[in-house]
DNA sequence: AAGCCGGGGTA
DNA sequence: TACCCAGGCTT
């Protein structure tokens, strides 16, 4: 069997959408703003682990311009958990940016909402098509992953050239009429059907027509080649206590986590703390705790990120006064209760933590 | 083109 | 473990 026309794929999908398509609150709008709040959330991001937060913030934020308005921690505290922390910010700042050039309206052309900050490619067509019902292709890593297998594509799917490739085949398979359905549909038909393990190819409706299921590359396709080994990096946080207050930091740009609040961190290339070089570092930054208590780590904590293995280890200390504003200065860091430290946005890593050490009650 | 940016679910 | 998830930005 040849490839489905376009036109028979199209509606193949459709009619398997229709009759097998979740109930999910995004899909009960057009409503531009909880198209796009939704979208950024599902970006990288499975449906089961975003929808508590797309329904938190659309209660938090009913409209663009509350969540214009809110406090970054506040948006970011929201966040915590999610991941990719630059999707907050950018959003934060899209809705200030929608707010105050743009009357509180979204744009609603591909070609405009491509300029938003933290829309791209796929986040514009399927705002575009969602909201506007503009005749554009998305491409997530489940459109990739049915159109390499339907239409036999080796073409590796990490690679950047590849995307050409695919884009030119997605845009090719778009009909003219209900471009939105369709676009829901061939990502849901990825994600409930065509599953990138163990899809359900013996009650697939393009089982016939599927390039990968007549030539036996089922597992074989898509292609993807391997992502490279994560960094090990091995953190020392150094809790400071005053009458039952922490210092805590806002983390900067440059790193993982930025905006986020952590403790003072010591970062070395191993897992045990060289003890003299950190109390080096921390005298050059002020801070003299030689008369102060430390507490050894109660455990290791290991944070697995896509890029990255973090080892960690606490050691509290208890202070005897404030840290003098020089030094805070130099640090950054700032006297936190526990109830204001609940407020602020934290790394899981760091909620843990303090769950553990009956800091904070709960997460 | 390649690197960077999270956290969780699943086999 | 390894892979993947309704990707985007920076270099």
């Amino acid at each position: 069997m040849s490839s489905p026309t376009p036109a028979a794929f199209s509606q193949t999908l459709i009619n398997w959408y229709e009759q097998h398509k979740r109930s999910l609150p995004w899909r009960d709008t057009t409503n531009p703003y909880y198209i796009w709040l939704s979208e950024v959330i599902l970006q990288q991001t499975r449906v089961a682990q975003g929808l508590p937060y797309y329904l938190k913030f659309k209660k938090s934020y009913p409209t663009v311009q509350e969540l214009a308005s809110a406090p970054q921690d506040e948006v970011l505290r929201l966040w915590q958990g999610l991941g990719y922390y630059s999707r907050a910010r950018n959003m934060h700042h899209t809705a200030q940016l929608v707010v105050e050039k743009y009357g509180g309206r979204f744009p609603d052309k591909y070609e405009e909402l491509l300029k938003l900050k933290g829309v791209g490619s796929y986040t514009a067509a399927a705002i575009a098509a969602f909201a506007f019902k503009e005749q554009v292709a998305v491409l997530d890593g489940n459109v990739f992953r049915v159109l390499a297998r339907v239409f036999g594509i080796a073409d590796d799917i990490a690679a950047p050239a590849s995307r050409k490739v695919f884009q030119k085949l997605a845009d090719s398979l778009v009909p003219s009429e209900q471009p939105d359905s369709y676009n829901q549909a061939i990502m849901e038909f990825g994600a409930i059907q065509c599953t990138p393990i163990m899809p359900d190819c013996l009650f697939c409706p393009l089982q016939q027509q599927c390039f990968a299921f007549n030539h036996g590359m089922v597992q074989e396709l898509p292609v993807k080649s391997k992502a490279k080994a994560a960094r090990p990096r091995f953190f020392h946080y150094i809790v400071l206590e005053f009458e039952r207050q922490y210092y805590l930091r806002k983390r900067l740009e440059g790193d993982i986590w930025q905006g986020l609040y952590d403790f003072y961190l010591y970062e070395s290339d191993s897992n045990e703390l060289d003890q003299r070089a950190l109390l080096q570092e921390l005298s050059k930054a002020g801070l003299e705790l030689e008369e102060i208590q430390l507490h050894p780590p109660r455990k290791d904590y290991k944070h697995i990120l896509s890029h990255q293995k973090i080892t960690a280890r606490f050691y509290q200390f208890k202070l005897k006064s404030r840290l003098k504003e020089k030094v805070t200065k130099e640090t950054r860091l700032a006297l936190y209760s526990p109830e204001k430290i609940d407020d602020l946005p934290k790394p899981v890593l760091i909620s843990s933590y303090l769950k553990d050490a009956k800091i904070l009650i709960h997460l």
